[in-house]
DNA sequence: TTTAATATTGAAATAAATACAGTTTAAGAA
DNA sequence: TTCTTAAACTGTATTTATTTCAATATTAAA
């Protein structure tokens, strides 16, 4: 896959970011890998080509660009996973074979739940279960 | 306020588990305190009354009383919290005071987000925002 | 009261994330 | 291009939440 370096060049000073390899890196990667990966799968994969890249990096940068709406960041269980994409949407996440994948349908009536009384700024959303591939397996005893 | 030991010995025991004074207080603790408290809270109110107690058997008590469904954990950004009620509700979580408060209107149309394909387990959701409260001490600058 | 299975305890280990101080680098000015 | 400075990067040390584990204690049933 020919992904142009330019292209999160011009990203990042958008929004007024310094341009370094790293987030260059950071950026390149996700886009790349939609299988929201977390800090430190990132972290080893790109070792490979930049063996001094520290972790503190990794975390250092990812927030950043988190704050900056680049990248969001999702808990599943105790883990925290990356993601390329900020429109909103939800994840499915498969006990079975730990696969997460998008959930693109309409989004719930979330503010019905709440009413009008409370801001709501962040929506956090899981199912967990057992994926239609899993399932198919026939390996479901339980 | 009064809350009978029974009432927890004979949940513990319809459930078939060991009746022990370290789950009845737990289980007391949380029906008492609707703050959904963190595994620490816990522990260190619990030591006072108990002070042997072991911070393991915190941990170990509410996985069990989980796996029981007697207890529920959620997961609220890097903390996890216990929650007596195992009705089905969400939570909004107040970035500004910090309170969850339950939120318990209709529940979403999980089921059309994912359709029928994957077998859906289990719904986590929470909110984050200001609540209402904090929204009216005008303290609102951001 | 005895017994065996299970629970509790407390110390040690683990893992993810953060803090920090020193070094390096990006990017604008000269 | 070189200089300058603020910002970013690195690597180690630290923190915090949770888990592991072996020894001890307790529950519940015979």
């Amino acid at each position: 896959m020919v992904i142009k370096v330019e292209k999160f060049v011009s990203i990042l000073k958008e929004h007024d970011l310094k341009v370094t390899p790293q987030r260059i890196a950071i950026l390149r990667y996700l886009e790349i890998h939609r299988t929201h990966p977390s800090a430190d799968t990132i972290y080893e994969d790109l070792k490979a080509d930049n063996p001094s890249l520290s972790k503190t990096t990794i975390y250092n940068s990812l927030d950043m660009l988190k704050q900056h709406g680049l990248v969001k960041a999702l808990r599943l269980g105790s883990t925290v996973r990356y993601d390329y994409s900020t429109n909103r949407h939800h994840h499915f996440w498969c006990r079975r074979c730990g696969k997460i994948m998008d959930i693109t349908g309409d989004d719930p009536c979330w503010k019905d739940m709440v009413g009008d009384d409370h801001r709501v700024e962040e929506v956090h959303v899981y199912l967990k279960g057992v994926c239609s591939t899993c399932l198919k397996k026939k390996k479901e005893e339980d």
